[in-house]
RNA sequence: UCCCCAGUAGCUCAGUCGGUAGAGCAGGUGGCUGUUAACCACCGGGUCCGUGGUUCGAGUCCGCGCUGGGGAGCCA
C-alpha cells in the first residue's frame, strides 16, 4: 500500500474485523469489536436505533444498538436497508428476548449507502422475483443459506473421494466427441458465422481452430474411464453443458456434475458407492449446516430434517427395471403414459415409484438395452444392460450410472448397431484393446443433490447464476 | 419444442356485471416505543406487459407477440 489517501484502506479493516458468526458464538462480553456487513433491517426510535447486520457468515444477523446520544447515531440517521456499514462497539448480553448478544455501537462508518430503490425489503419475496435480481439475492436469508450449503457440499465431495483414495481428474471442457448421446452440444468455434469456409456446400470444420468440429462437454465420463484404467478410482467434479431446449424446474444449460469411475467394479459396487456418497453428503450437511437446514425445514420443505435423518439411517431399495414395471402395473394407479417392458419409465412412473411405492431413494437397475447408451455393459440375458438410476422423492432422477462394456467385441458390435463410427472413438476402444478391465461409474447432478438436501424445488434457485434457454444474464 | 396458467405502485396482492385505480409492506413527515416482519397518524407514488381489435366506454372481452411460472419430452 502506498499514499496517505489509503489511511483507511480495506486491509486494515480486514485485519481487525470479526464475523457476525464469531460474535454471536462469543462466550463472553467483548469490548471494542469491529464488524462489517449489510443492514438487513432497522428500526429508528427517539432514544435508540436498532439495526440488524448480516455479513453472510451465518444465517443470523447481529443486533446493533445505537443510542441517540452516541456519535454513531448521526451516521445511521439517513441510511436504509441494504447499506454497508463498518460498526465498532461492545458485545454485551441482550436485555430483550430474541437474541443472546447484541452490539452497543460506539462508532459507525457508512461504507456504501442504499436508497429506497433497494429491491430487497424486509419482507418475504417470491423466488421468481429474487431470480430476476440474482446479483442481490445472495443477501437474502434463503439464498444466503443455500450458498453456504452449496459451499459445504462442494467441499464434502472432495473429502468423500479423497478419503477413499479416488484421484481427482480434470476432464476437458472443450471436446470433439459428439456421439455420446447425452445431449445437444454447444458449438465452440472461431469461424466467422457470416462467412464460414465451405466444402461441398457444407461448413468445412477442418479449417476451424481445432481442425474439427468441437463443443462444450456434455460429460467427462469417457475421459474419466481412460483415467480409471490407469489410476483405478477417479472422479471428476466440474461444469457440464447441455444445449437442450429444456424448460423445466430440473434442467439448466450449465450445471456441475460429479462423475466417479472405478476400475475392477461392477454394477453392485457402483450402487454401493452411490449410496455411500449420498449418505455422506446428507450427513455432512446435517453436521455442518444445522442452522441453514433448520431454516429450510421451517420455510421451504416442512419435515426436511426428518427426511434427511431418515436417509442417513435407512438402506436404499434396489429394484430391477423388470420388477419396477411389474410393481407399477400392480399398483392399480392409472398413468397418463403407457407402461410396458421395453418402454422408458416416464417422470410420473419414476415419481410414483420413489414417492409412493418405496417412500425414499430407490435404485432401478438393468434396463432394456434399447433405451440406454452404447457404452453400458450387456447382461447375459441378451436384452438388458447393467445400468442404474437413483430416484429420490421430489427431484426424481439424481444419479445415472452403469457398469461399462469392457469387452472389445461386444462394444464394437453395439456401436455398429447404433451407427457410431469407430474411428471417432478409437482411443475409447483402445482401452478395451490393451489391458481392459471391468469398470463402472455414475454421474450425479450437483444441483439436483442440492435440491434434495435443501428442499428447493427449482434448479435455478440452487446455482448462483442459472443459464437457461433465452437467459444468460449476470 | 408442446400443453396449461399468470403479468395491476419498488415488493406481495385485491379490483364485482365492461363505467376511468385500491390495500399492506417499502419511501417521506410527525408521534410513540428495549425494538425485533415494531406500532399510530398523515403524505407522495401507476405506460394496469406490449400491440391490434370489439365497444359510447377496456385493468376487465377477443387476436397476436413478449416475459414469467407449472407440467411434458430430453436428462444430471
Amino acid at each position: 500500500m502506498r499514499g496517505s489517501t489509503m489511511s483507511s484502506h480495506p486491509s486494515s479493516l480486514r485485519q481487525s474485523r470479526i464475523s457476525v458468526k464469531a460474535a454471536l458464538h462469543s462466550e463472553r462480553e467483548a469490548p471494542g469489536l469491529r464488524l462489517c456487513g449489510w443492514v438487513r433491517t432497522l428500526r429508528h426510535g427517539k432514544e435508540t436505533t436498532f439495526l440488524e447486520l448480516n455479513d453472510g457468515s451465518c444465517l443470523a444477523s447481529l443486533q446493533v444498538v445505537v443510542e441517540a446520544a452516541s456519535p454513531a447515531a448521526a451516521e445511521v440517521a439517513g441510511i436504509g436497508t441494504g447499506a454497508c456499514l463498518e460498526v465498532t462497539g461492545d458485545l454485551v448480553p441482550s436485555p430483550a428476548a430474541g437474541q443472546r448478544w447484541e452490539l452497543r455501537a460506539t462508532a459507525i462508518r457508512l461504507l456504501g449507502g442504499a436508497d429506497a430503490d433497494y429491491p430487497l425489503q424486509k419482507k418475504r419475496h417470491s423466488l421468481e422475483f429474487l431470480r430476476s435480481i440474482a446479483h442481490l439475492r445472495p443477501r437474502s436469508n434463503t439464498f444466503g443459506a443455500l450458498f453456504r450449503v452449496r459451499n459445504a457440499l462442494a467441499f464434502a465431495v472432495h473429502c468423500f473421494f479423497q478419503e477413499r483414495g479416488f484421484l481427482y481428474v480434470q476432464t476437458p471442457i472443450i471436446t470433439a466427441n459428439d456421439c455420446e448421446g447425452a445431449g445437444e452440444m454447444f458449438r465452440v468455434t472461431t469461424l466467422d458465422p457470416l462467412a464460414p469456409p465451405l466444402h461441398d456446400g457444407a461448413v468445412d470444420w477442418g479449417q476451424d481452430f481445432f481442425g474439427e468440429k468441437t463443443g462444450l462437454t456434455v460429460s467427462g465420463q469417457l475421459q474419466a474411464e481412460l483415467f480409471a484404467t490407469a489410476f483405478g478410482d477417479v472422479y471428476t467434479f466440474g461444469p457440464t453443458f447441455r444445449a437442450e431446449n429444456s424448460n423445466t424446474s430440473r434442467h439448466v444449460a450449465e450445471f456441475w456434475m460429479i462423475e466417479p469411475e472405478m476400475a475392477f467394479a461392477d454394477l453392485s459396487d457402483d450402487c454401493a458407492l452411490a449410496e455411500e456418497f449420498l449418505r455422506y453428503m446428507v450427513r455432512h450437511a446435517l453436521e455442518h449446516c444445522a442452522e441453514d437446514l433448520a431454516f429450510f425445514n421451517d420455510r421451504i420443505e416442512p419435515g426436511l430434517i426428518g427426511k434427511l435423518e431418515q436417509l442417513v439411517r435407512s438402506e436404499f431399495r434396489t429394484l430391477t427395471y423388470t420388477e419396477a414395471v411389474d410393481l407399477l402395473r400392480k399398483s392399480g394407479e392409472s398413468f397418463s403414459f403407457p407402461l410396458g417392458w421395453g418402454l422408458d419409465l416416464q417422470s410420473e412412473h419414476e415419481r410414483f415409484l420413489t414417492e409412493k411405492i418405496v417412500g425414499g431413494p430407490v435404485f432401478v437397475t438393468d434396463y432394456p438395452a434399447e433405451i440406454k447408451a452404447f457404452y453400458m455393459r450387456q447382461n447375459d440375458d441378451g436384452r438388458t444392460v447393467a445400468a442404474m438410476d437413483l430416484l429420490v422423492p421430489r427431484v426424481g432422477e439424481i444419479i445415472g450410472g452403469s457398469q461399462r462394456e469392457e469387452r472389445l467385441d461386444f462394444l464394437r458390435r453395439r456401436m455398429a448397431e447404433l451407427g457410431i463410427a469407430p474411428e471417432s472413438l478409437s482411443w475409447y476402444l483402445d482401452i478395451r484393446r490393451w489391458g481392459s478391465c471391468p469398470h463402472a461409474g455414475f454421474g450425479l447432478g450437483f444441483e439436483r443433490l442440492l435440491m434434495y438436501v435443501t428442499g428447493m424445488e427449482n434448479i435455478r434457485d440452487v446455482i448462483p447464476f442459472p443459464r437457461t434457454p433465452g437467459n444468460a444474464k449476470f
